[in-house]
DNA sequence: GGGCCCGCAGGG
DNA sequence: CCCTGCGGGCCC
């Protein structure tokens, strides 16, 4: 009955970036940034889909572009001071979870935030920021704090994703360059062929694990965008190491019809359940394979 | 249902 | 200004 609203990722339509709310309530009303108090929406399984810049945390940075966001926990309720350490869980593991996958983070900037970016009341949504990275760090207060770096996402999204919901087709996934080659998003299918594999890389069996969990990126055989136009089809991905998936990416891992591999050692594994397109292997053979070196004619002849 | 949280209003 | 009480919604 009171089913409760999906969590969105990505712009909410009818609230472009700059749009202003009066209260924690209008934008909670919006969907824009759900909770009426905690400044992190998300949670472990999903990812952290919004944040909220108001003020009260001392390690906070803002440089407009980039924000240091402080996790939450280990404060006094009643007099905001930092009296324990705070933990990689809640709100905290929700924004690992977004750097993890990818996923963009809606940034909401309030008055009461000491910063040039801030809006002079109110609370603004300024777009959406990727969790570029997290770690740990001794905070002012002495205590253990975590810290996500968030970068801001140049191009505005066209359609919003959802999760739980199977309309997500991307026509092509925007990369950013920052400390490494990064996916900025992953659709929710690609997601799942994550999970049907355990994050286990396809080629290799490589489970990489972090402390917010386990980490595989999800590679397209028949490549998206012109002039490849592969779809964002489970047919046309695989799950892979970040290694495997550049050698993939650039022609030096090449998977035969039968599974077994160029490139690398036995067969590429399948799960029963995951269908692999034929035709977009043989695409991406006949495209990125090395051409064989033989000798040409140095001009074609007519005779 | 318990506990948590980057609100908010009201009073001193 | 600071402090207090009272919170709604959501995660676990």
């Amino acid at each position: 009955m009171a089913t409760m609203a999906e969590r969105t990722f990505g712009q909410i339509p009818g609230y472009p970036e700059g749009t202003t709310f009066d209260s924690r309530a209008e934008l909670s009303e919006a969907g824009v940034h759900r909770p009426l108090m905690a400044g992190i929406s998300g949670n472990a399984r999903d990812g952290a889909d919004s944040i909220v810049l108001s003020g009260g945390y001392e390690d906070d940075k803002d440089l407009g572009d980039e924000i240091v966001y402080t996790g939450h926990g280990g404060r006094d309720p009643r007099t905001g001071v930092q009296v324990s350490d705070q933990a990689l869980r809640g709100g905290n593991l929700a924004l690992a979870k977004s750097s993890l996958e990818g996923l963009p983070v809606r940034v909401i900037r309030g008055s009461r935030h000491a910063s040039p970016y801030s809006p002079e009341s109110g609370y603004r949504y300024d777009g959406l920021y990727t969790v570029d990275d997290y770690w740990h760090d001794v905070g002012r207060s002495g205590f253990l704090i975590w810290r996500f770096r968030l970068l801001k996402v140049p191009t505005v999204p066209s359609a919003a994703e959802r999760v739980g919901e199977g309309r997500a087709d991307y026509s092509a996934a925007p990369r950013r360059e920052t400390t490494v080659l990064r996916v900025v998003r992953d659709t929710r299918q690609a997601r799942e062929i994550k999970a049907l594999y355990d994050y286990r890389c396809q080629v290799c069996g490589t489970r990489l694990e972090g402390p917010a969990g386990p980490y595989a990126e999800a590679a397209h055989i028949r490549p998206l965008g012109a002039p490849h136009d592969g779809p964002d089809t489970p047919d046309n991905t695989l799950c892979l190491c970040p290694n495997h998936h550049a050698l993939f990416d650039h022609g030096g891992l090449v998977i035969e019809e039968d599974l077994t591999m160029t490139g690398a050692e036995g067969r590429l594994t399948v799960h029963p359940r995951h269908r692999i397109s034929n035709e977009h292997l043989r695409y991406r053979r006949e495209h990125y394979r090395a051409p064989e070196e033989e000798p040409r004619p140095a001009a074609r002849t007519t005779t």
